[in-house]
RNA sequence: GGGCCGUUAGCUCAAUGGUAGAGCAGUUGACUCUUAAUCAAUUGGUUGAGUGUUCGAGUCACUCACGGCCCA
């Protein structure tokens, strides 16, 4: 579009060309049609005529009227063909002067690669046996003014993928396979949570007190109230809200947005499944993530094969459950019970492995310290990590015969994290408690502490039935369960650094 | 934030410090069963931006931008 702005000398002389013919179709009056009515698309076509030979097709004569992008063009002096892609897939058209009269043949001709075209004819086979539509009528819907890439490689330049996703689509199958995998898990977990009476909510974006996660947040400016707001970090404290307001099963399955940095996991905008479920503790949602995540990996495996590469992780396996403190052990000769004994034997500990502690830490944060440093890249096949310390867990709930752990869990698949949760903690005065010790923690300098909200006690203080409730990331189960090594490939626009100029 | 690598034609990639090339795409022509069609001819470059070293820089040095990988 910035194109158009521009003088004519800086156009580049590949789109000059495309403009001149776009200007010789304008003249036809027929530049920008839209009364083409596909009613085939190439990926059903190819399917459901896969056992029909050439006389099958030729006996039943099957009219279709197909519509898509022109990705190549081989032309043969009177007879052409070409290859068409639309949502769906691809088919190749067979041209031939003869069935489409010599002015329409020489119209075909001159369409470029990338151009968007109608077509009506019907199917037949080609002496090699491709499954072809044979054309008798093409109609020009749009001109693309841009060359595609080259057809053989492709758009290979990682950096221009993202940037220019909409060229990555066109000309890469994969990448189409992995969004569409992703819209379909996206359907799937919908189905799970309806399935069990959940229901799907959307709360505020834009928060006054960010909460629920311990992270930094992005601040804007809400002009009309002349008052910073967050753009939240989690649903957490809302949602619970909704389980104080009768709703027993609610599940939001959203964008979450964080002020950290960019890498191969991380995007400052994620998506992210939360759902609360009440009468229910850290152990039903184990069960109930594991059923979950098998569900998701055999259809993949079963749907999506084409979005896995040989990365992709089988989830279909039954899951670890292990202690915080006993997975230390259990994972790291050189570490013995009395290393975790005591804070000091524990500070001592985290300093042997590098980890840089801070004055206030006490023996819970230099325990999950450890755990990070030595455990979590180790655990490969999927494992719920259990236990966690309660100065770390400041919304879980505490367990019964040792209040300075929580009934809280982490899932971890491939060394890294992919869920999160806890039964809740609904003792109000528990939580009033955490939320100052927190707010302490951020006035001393931890910017990633929470905020002290007055208004979610509040709600506690009406009472929140016992619930358990838990997060997934779903951009990382996404890259598990496609193999995909950056949170890049399976975002459709992923964050990147403005270019400059 | 640190280290390493990369950025050359629309795309994919070459090029000892010595005239910047190929394939595809494009343009012109031939061609009625191709599928990376083929054949012939041909257009196309501020080598990411800048500064420096040098008789001479895509190549060497430095700065910057963007990206990738690893680390924190």
């Amino acid at each position: 579009m910035s194109d158009n702005s521009q003088a004519p000398d800086d156009t580049h002389r590949l789109v000059a060309q495309r403009k001149d013919k776009l200007a010789q179709w304008r003249e036809q009056g027929s530049a920008f049609p839209n009364e083409f009515r596909p009613d085939a698309q190439a990926g059903a076509l190819q399917s459901r005529h896969e056992a029909d030979d050439a006389e099958a097709l030729e006996a039943t004569r099957y009219d279709v009227a197909v519509a898509g992008r022109l990705l190549a063009k081989r032309v043969m002096g009177k007879l052409s063909f070409a290859t068409l892609q639309d949502a769906s897939g691809r088919i190749q058209l067979f041209v031939q002067r003869d069935m489409l009269g010599e002015a329409a043949y020489k119209t075909f001709k001159q369409l470029d690669i990338g151009d968007i075209v109608g077509l009506r004819g019907y199917l037949g086979r080609t002496q090699k046996g491709e499954l072809s539509v044979k054309a008798e009528s093409i109609e020009l819907q749009t001109k693309s003014l841009r060359p595609l890439p080259e057809k053989w490689h492709g758009l290979a330049d990682t950096e221009a993928r993202y940037r220019q996703r909409y060229v990555d689509l066109i000309m890469n199958p994969d990448t189409r396979a992995v969004f569409k995998a992703r819209s379909a898990l996206l359907r799937a977990i919908r189905g799970f949570f309806e399935e069990r009476d959940f229901i799907e909510v959307e709360t505020p974006m834009l928060q006054a007190i960010p909460g629920g996660a311990s992270a930094r947040p992005f601040i804007t400016h809400y002009n009309a109230l002349d008052h910073d707001f967050y753009l939240r970090v989690a649903p957490e404290l809302y949602l619970k809200r909704l389980v104080v307001g009768g709703l027993e099963r609610v599940f939001e399955l959203n964008r979450n947005f964080r002020n950290e940095g960019l890498s191969t996991r991380h995007n400052p905008e994620f998506t992210m499944l939360e759902f609360y479920q009440a009468y229910a503790d850290h152990n039903d949602l184990m069960d109930e993530i594991e059923g979950l995540l098998r569900q998701l990996s055999r259809r993949m495996q079963s749907h999506h094969a084409q979005a896995c590469n040989e990365h992709a992780v089988d989830l279909d396996q039954d899951f670890d459950r292990l202690g915080m403190a006993e997975a230390v052990l259990a994972y790291n000769d050189d570490i013995q019970a009395d290393d975790l004994s005591s804070l000091d034997a524990l500070r001592a500990l985290g300093e042997r492995c590098g980890v840089r502690g801070e004055a206030g830490w006490g023996a819970g944060r230099w325990l999950t310290e450890v755990f990070e440093a030595r455990v979590e890249t180790k655990l490969q096949r999927p494992t719920f990590i259990i236990d966690y310390p309660a100065e770390v867990s400041p919304l879980a709930r505490r367990r019964d015969d040792n209040p300075e752990v929580t009934e809280r869990f982490e899932l971890f698949v491939a060394g890294r994290e992919v869920a999160n949760g806890f039964s809740e903690l609904n003792d109000a005065e528990d939580q009033a408690e955490r939320f100052r010790a927190q707010a302490a923690a951020k006035d001393a300098g931890d910017d990633e502490a929470m905020y002290y909200d007055a208004d979610y006690i509040q709600a506690l203080e009406y009472g929140m039935p016992p619930t358990a409730g838990a997060g997934i990331g779903i951009d990382r189960l996404i890259m598990l369960l496609t193999g995909a090594q950056a949170i890049r490939d399976v975002l459709l626009f992923p964050q990147l650094r403005p270019r400059s100029g």
